[in-house]
DNA sequence: CATATTATGGACATGTTTATCCACATATCC
DNA sequence: GGATATGTGGATAAACATGTCCATAATATG
């Protein structure tokens, strides 16, 4: 249901905001979080464009947040790489019933809605350790050490 | 957020639903609901494997529901075709973590949770035009005829 | 300024979904 | 049984998502 890409992104930035003041590189996110350099770079690309990490070039470069993780929610990253695309007109191609969803389409929008909502509740800070029983990425950081 | 399989699924069982007591070609749902007749074949197939309609081949043939419209619901239809894929377990290759979830993914499985009830509290007979002000498939209808 | 490090951006490869086409099996009608 | 209508299944293509590779630009450090 989510994209491979939205997925990657999430993971790259709960680790980011797990270290908060760092500046890490794309290889310092992918092997903990266990994405695909090269394809990592693309996704926090499109991060870096969205706004929501900012990316620095050259030595001593990386990723790191622009914002507080509190300020940063779910939504934030899923739409910077991969939209809730809301059904807006009928997918049919019709004429002038760009309005109004019929019943089918009115309540696949409504379960997008949701969708939305429970991803602009959750704030990135609340992934984090500090504020869970279950650490972030299934624990990830206990199996790997640099 | 859906696949396009599932969308082109729910036309052709909402319009089959509209239409009760009827058998309906391949070609007959394709018109109305805008699906590709060719691609519409293996979808129909798929509906008729997971046992949500039934096909008969041969001259007069074609598809109907295998149960009434108000016994079937939008997760039914679209778990025969594209199935929503819960999270069980931990997509980082983790060795025990198998059976708690991190924060994150235990806050995405929760927005799949939340999309399949609504998607099983809706019935198929609710999205036809006789329950709901809006005819389904954006009144299509209106707009062709055979 | 030279070098090493790092993100950027494009080309390319692979895989999956969506779509088309056609031969075949099955059923109805005469 | 012959002709016609229909779903079934496989081969193939096109579009898109995912993944890899490499040259280039930018930045810090000495």
């Amino acid at each position: 249901m989510f994209s491979q890409t939205a997925e990657y992104a999430l993971r790259a930035v709960v680790w980011l905001a797990d270290h908060p003041d760092t500046s890490l590189t794309r290889e310092q996110l992918a092997g903990p979080t266990r994405v695909p350099a090269d394809y990592l770079a693309k996704v926090m690309h499109s991060l870096a464009r969205a706004g929501v990490v900012q990316a620095q070039r050259g030595r001593k470069g990386g990723f790191t947040l622009t914002k507080p993780a509190d300020q940063l929610t779910i939504l934030d990253v899923i739409n910077a790489v991969d939209p809730v695309r809301r059904i807006r007109t009928c997918p049919l191609a019709l004429k002038g019933h760009t309005h109004r969803l019929c019943p089918l389409h009115k309540r696949l929008d409504d379960a997008l809605v949701t969708m939305e909502q429970a991803f602009s509740q959750t704030r990135i800070s609340d992934l984090s350790e500090h504020n869970s029983p279950v650490r972030a990425l299934c624990e990830f950081a206990e199996t790997v050490h640099a």
